[in-house]
DNA sequence: ATATTATTTTACCAACTGGTCAACTAATAG
DNA sequence: CTATTAGTTGACCAGTTGGTAAAATAATAT
């Protein structure tokens, strides 16, 4: 039934790469169809929007960094401050690639749309809402299992010290790109595990 | 000599509200200059370009807020875990209070911009380099003091630590600005001092 | 009063924004 | 070989973008 293309994978590609190299707001339509090879028409018949495009490029991002980053990592056996560890070591190596081919440390390309949108579309807002949740639960389920384990205090709440988690590491993505600098990835990336583990049976609640 | 004029402070003021609540690219001098009640021509007569309004913006929202944060809390004489609480705590009411305004969750608007904006423009992302540099000072002094006192423990690296506590704080406000929810802030703010704070003299090391 | 300086106003601009439309072209199904 | 369906193309649009220029207006200094 009619002809095949591969107009709007190239947009999603190119969404991608241009949106996550600068923003949004800074992309628009036409340099999105030039770098993709595609016609502006041929973007309308694919995308009711600009927006859309945007949505799709999101599911897209986050499948490839589940794919490349997190799956891998959260389906070892290794203990949790190691699977941090190599969590942390992985987007170091990102950062890296990314400024040695842009000369720029992007940082992660969910967050810094979440932050430019978040207060403009809800739409996308609850989207990104919605795969920090599902990202925060690979942290949980590690977490969970730490704690059954016994080399987590059962003192640690799941929930909440994942969303932790998360938020450091979008935190220390941002002072990479803040500071175009990627060994701020490495550097800040090994307190992560501050913020719940431990290697002993239980761990010292001194803090209060 | 000549007239004088508000019209300069005005559009400060609109360009930290407008582009807070929203994005840089999101605002068009036109709406800069209809919300402060400014013409197009008097706005060009005091800024060569937006991009200076933002640069004089960016030192007038630091400045606003090292005088509203973080001066009344690192020139207390509170420990070092309380001042983070303190520091935390006004974040949330601030949050709080932004929700209540707008509708949203603004997060960090130092933050916000460094996102946005440090891949693409690189005198506004030295610009917030620095002032990220001198936020963490605070930390830096506060955690030099503790090692000093004896509440935290020598190991301690002052530099490091200080960035780590500035990276949560700003992944922190992202979740909150993601979730749309103040009391993020809040929640996961608590976990702010396990990233450095121990109560007892020496703290203890177990992570390594 | 007048010259000077600072500020305001209005009208304007080319370039670009996201988006539309109708005609055209290929592939497949019958 | 003909319909039908899917994809492509290029011309087009109204609205907006950041920015300009020159005349008009106020305040001050002399």
């Amino acid at each position: 039934m009619g002809r095949t293309s591969t107009a709007k994978n190239k947009l999603i590609t190119s969404a991608i790469e241009l949106i996550g190299n600068r923003s949004y707001n800074a992309v628009g339509v036409q340099e999105l169809c030039d770098h993709s090879g595609v016609k502006k028409g041929s973007f309308y018949h694919f995308f009711p929007s600009k927006r859309d495009l945007t949505l799709e490029a999101i599911d897209a991002m986050w499948a490839k960094f589940k794919e490349q980053m997190l799956d891998p990592v959260f389906s070892s056996d290794m203990p949790a401050y190691e699977k941090l560890n190599v969590l942390i070591n992985k987007s170091y190596e990102y950062q890296i690639s990314a400024k040695e081919c842009t000369g720029c440390v992007t940082g992660c390309g969910i967050g810094n749309l979440a932050l430019e949108l978040s207060t403009q579309d809800e739409i996308i807002r609850q989207k990104i809402e919605q795969i920090f949740e599902e990202w925060a639960q690979y942290f949980e389920n590690m977490i969970i299992d730490a704690i059954n384990e016994g080399t987590l205090s059962v003192d640690t709440d799941p929930r909440s010290t994942s969303q932790a988690l998360l938020a450091y590491m979008e935190g220390v993505s941002l002072m990479g790109k803040t500071f175009n600098d990627p060994t701020m990835l490495r550097r800040l990336g090994e307190g992560i595990t501050q913020l719940c583990i431990s290697k002993k049976k239980i761990a010292v609640e001194d803090n209060m």
